[in-house]
RNA sequence: UCCCCGAUAGCUCAACGGUAGAGCGGCUGACUGUUAAUCAGUAGGUUCGUGGUUCGAAUCCACGUCGGGGAGCCA
């Protein structure tokens, strides 16, 4: 015997005059005396189930009247159309089976604190709107690898743990690696997609990543996932085409398929539906003028001279004045990571470019062109006081067969929190880990 | 690391120097169309901790703990 239902709730339209037996769990129950409803939530949806007295036995309306929030149960009844239902469809309850009681479940259909829930996330994934979100993600995370599949990229994935910083600049997570010292938690899988681009051509890896960084902002998470794609005999022009497409086509699947879950979370879509190619673009040297026309208009956008990076308030300034994903290019060298190609015509400016989402989500991309050329890379790596040591096999990708190349990273939860207009990124991750929060 | 804010019933909050309360949730009962049902009844408190000021502290002060928001840094 098997313990599956006849049908889901998200397929119940095509069982209509039937007998079927659904199981899921009770996400809400009200009453009247001689009748009980029970909203039933079997993850692909939720139908509401009657349950008249004089149709069941005595035991069974004795149950239903006794169901928890969230008791997972099994119901056999007839499909039937009815517009007074949620839904439209309604079950009209013969058997009721209890499978897991649910006593005095602590999140109520009422208002909840942010830290209450937190403590409970993982009875907060159960709720409608979390719901929502984390298919959203879902589908933001298969629209990504299917589309670079698609294009022709395979997945190569970066190990996790790694003997050095990647990139020097920020904290890591340590922990000790048997014989060999501490080993550290990634912050970036891209030097090592540089190798796989070399080996295949065009790479991607999708995977968590760490940042020890003390960061307590509603845009940050100590762990989050990120996929990097990385192409060969790609220049900047290249990368900034590649990454228009793919926001984009990502966006359209989830307009597209999702639309139920965006309208749940009452997103406006207009400003998804603009996010088409091209992207503009502004160089740094003009997000500098930018900002200085319009200081005053973001609080704590203040001038920013040559030479320094921009703040949150500036990114916010910079976007507020699209109305979709903006590239900011060509940063100075000297405040971007080692490996990034300089301006052939402007050497103090690197191949690099931030996109920046509107609605003030931030920085939801980060890529450059790369440094192919190995005496420049290495003179970069001491500049920045690395150790060339480390690099060694990083800087072996150059001696054999080095070509011009390019990539990017997209972190997810951003992106997700973007497109679902969620103004904390914590909601768009199932376990989020933060500063103060590891639990549960 | 720095700045700002908060902690009172299971949850969301009120009381702001003078007897600790409401709504929801729980429990009991009524109700054949509920959508966060409604109505009646009922139980539920070390007011985060420690110290201080005061005749008197949930309330004022100090320190601590936990959490929230922001800066820096980044995706």
């Amino acid at each position: 015997m098997s313990l599956q239902p006849t049908t889901t709730v998200a397929r119940i339209a095509g069982y209509v005059g039937e007998t079927v037996t659904l199981a899921g769990w009770v996400y809400h129950k009200t009453g009247k005396g001689k009748l009980v409803f029970l909203l039933l939530r079997d993850g692909s949806g939720t139908i509401q189930c009657v349950i008249f007295k004089k149709q069941v036995s005595e035991a069974t309306f004795a149950l239903a009247q006794q169901l928890g929030q969230e008791a997972a149960c099994r119901v056999t009844g007839s499909v039937r159309a009815d517009e007074r239902a949620p839904g439209g469809f309604e079950l009209d309850v013969h058997e009721l089976e209890l499978v897991g009681p649910s006593v005095e479940y602590p999140i109520s259909p009422k208002e909840h604190g942010v830290e209450f829930l937190m403590e409970h996330r993982h009875l907060w994934v159960r709720s409608a709107r979390q719901h929502a979100l984390l298919r959203v993600r879902a589908e933001v995370i298969a629209a990504a690898q299917e589309w670079l599949n698609e294009q022709g990229f395979i997945r190569f994935d970066s190990p996790i743990l790694t003997a050095t910083a990647a990139e020097g600049t920020s904290n890591l997570f340590a922990t000790d690696y048997f014989d060999l010292g501490k080993a550290y938690l990634a912050q970036t899988g891209q030097l090592y997609v540089e190798a796989g681009m070399m080996a295949f051509g065009k790479v991607y890896c999708f995977g968590p990543t760490f940042r020890a960084e003390k960061s307590k902002t509603r845009r940050h998470l100590t762990e989050f996932w990120m996929i990097e794609p990385e192409v060969a005999f790609a220049d900047h022009e290249d990368n900034l085409v590649l990454q228009e497409q793919f926001v984009s086509a990502i966006v359209q699947r989830v307009l597209e398929r999702r639309a139920a879950d965006l309208d749940v979370l009452e997103r406006d879509t207009t400003v998804l539906k603009r996010c088409v190619p091209p992207f503009p673009r502004i160089s740094y040297d003009d997000a500098l003028a930018l900002i200085n026309a319009h200081q005053g208009e973001v609080e704590g956008a203040t001038p920013v001279p040559w030479g320094e990076d921009f703040g949150a308030p500036h990114e916010q300034l910079i976007a507020s004045q699209f109305d979709r994903p903006v590239f900011v290019e060509r940063y100075p060298s000297a405040i971007k990571a080692f490996y990034m190609e300089p301006d052939p015509a402007r050497p103090e400016v690197a191949l690099c470019a931030d996109l920046l989402a509107p609605e003030g989500y931030g920085e939801i991309i980060g890529g450059s062109q790369r440094i192919h050329d190995p005496e420049l890379l290495e003179r970069r790596i001491n500049e920045h006081g690395l150790d060339v040591a480390d690099y060694r096999w990083y800087l072996d990708l150059r001696r054999y067969g080095t070509v011009p190349h390019s990539g990017f990273g997209m972190g997810i939860e951003r992106a997700v929190a973007w497109i679902t207009g969620t103004r904390h990124i914590r909601e768009t991750i199932p376990f989020p880990r933060m500063l103060y929060r590891i639990y549960p």
